[in-house]
DNA sequence: TAGATTGTTAATCGATTAACAATC
DNA sequence: TAGATTGTTAATCGATTAACAATC
């Protein structure tokens, strides 16, 4: 049994890593007071082809109109729709760090849909006070919490070696999505949702791109 | 002209981003003093199929044994060589608001290739402090320093509204190579690598998926 | 040797792109 | 109307997966 399921049908991945960019431009412009847009234009401005963006858009349900292009709001409304950013959604942060607590300081998440109520960490310095507002509960009301709030996502921003745990703990109490930032693979039921944001796989794709790119740099440099 | 180049030839993205996953599990492994590791393990490990596994590790470059597997060592070693993690790269870092102060804390970069040697903000309230042994300095100092030092990689930590003038002034400078962290798609001469690690899109995934699973729950609780 | 595991070559699958008719 | 832009259908492209021979 080696196949792996993919997507649970429904939205293909990489139009969804499209969508945000596609909303962040448009309520750019949406401060211009313009009211249509055109897949051109956003094609030009996301250097992407206009024929992919009609593709994208025409998967949120939106209908352009010949010559106009889409109605602004309208294709934002939606958009923010397929991305249920119209529901904000209660989560949990596990680990206050320093990438934990630069994530709970990030006021903008609530227009993005997410809602972070509660962190939890362990060390008996940081639990009872706050940050930005919000409270450092003891990691051991995790588990409890999950079950009476009814949480459905779970932030994971603890070192590598505790992530495995937590993560198993936290499904069991219900958790439904984790977004983990720790540096490694988590083994949960195929049916957790688990969105990796890993600095190092950036990191990776930047440092392998830029020595290539220096390298083939130099032997132009040479041929010179 | 709508055609956008999408990689200078050499290693498939998804790959790419498949072996930091490889050196993570790999490292683990060899505090066990494994010697050897096949395709299978890694596979099960990472919930891959052993086949994209061996493929993968093909680009790198490495032979495996048959019977054996890959020799442990010698696989983490040409993994971070194609990731050119043996080169530590110099950046700067560019807006020192919660998320810049909690790059510019994580020590661990080092052993990813990565070296912050300086950190700019706007802010003369910040400017001149240390952040973590980091000083910051002035954004007009940002250019001239990027020439002198010849630094390669500049990361963007600053509102998305400062975000486009920055990539501006540190590509006219020299810099080859940017990490994103701003909401906003950056406009630059081709050339010159980018890589977006944008919170929000991450987050947008994550958002729609358990958006499907919840209404997908309570249909097939529906039907009990 | 027998069996596990690699690596090559071919088939499949899914996303992107092209072509073009429909429409405002 | 003429022309720009959408949306559909088909072609292409690249990554994944399958099949299987080679090898230790």
């Amino acid at each position: 049994m080696e196949k792996v399921e993919k997507h649970l049908g429904g939205i293909p991945e990489p139009t969804l890593r499209r969508l945000p960019k596609y909303i962040d431009l448009l309520k750019g412009l949406q401060s211009t007071n313009a009211k249509y847009v055109s897949s051109n234009y956003i094609a030009d401005k996301l250097n992407l082809a206009s024929i992919q963006v009609r593709k994208d858009l025409a998967i949120t349900g939106i209908i352009g109109k010949a010559k106009l292009g889409f109605d602004l709001d309208e294709l934002i409304r939606s958009l923010n729709h397929t991305l249920n950013r119209d529901n904000l959604n209660d989560a949990f942060l596990i680990g206050v760090g320093r990438l934990g607590s630069a994530l709970i300081g990030y006021r903008a998440f609530s227009t993005y849909g997410l809602n972070i109520v509660a962190a939890f960490d362990n060390d008996p310095e940081k639990v009872g006070k706050q940050v930005n507002g919000i409270e450092i509960l003891p990691v051991t009301k995790l588990a409890g919490l999950i079950k009476r709030m009814k949480v459905n996502i779970g932030i994971i921003t603890v070192p590598a070696e505790s992530a495995q745990p937590i993560a198993e703990e936290i499904v069991e109490a219900g958790i439904n999505a984790i977004w983990n930032f720790a540096p490694i693979h988590l083994k949960v039921a195929k049916d957790v949702i688990v969105e990796n944001t890993q600095l190092t796989q950036s990191l990776g794709v930047l440092t392998h791109k830029l020595a290539a790119k220096l390298k083939k740099d130099s032997i132009m440099t040479f041929n010179k």
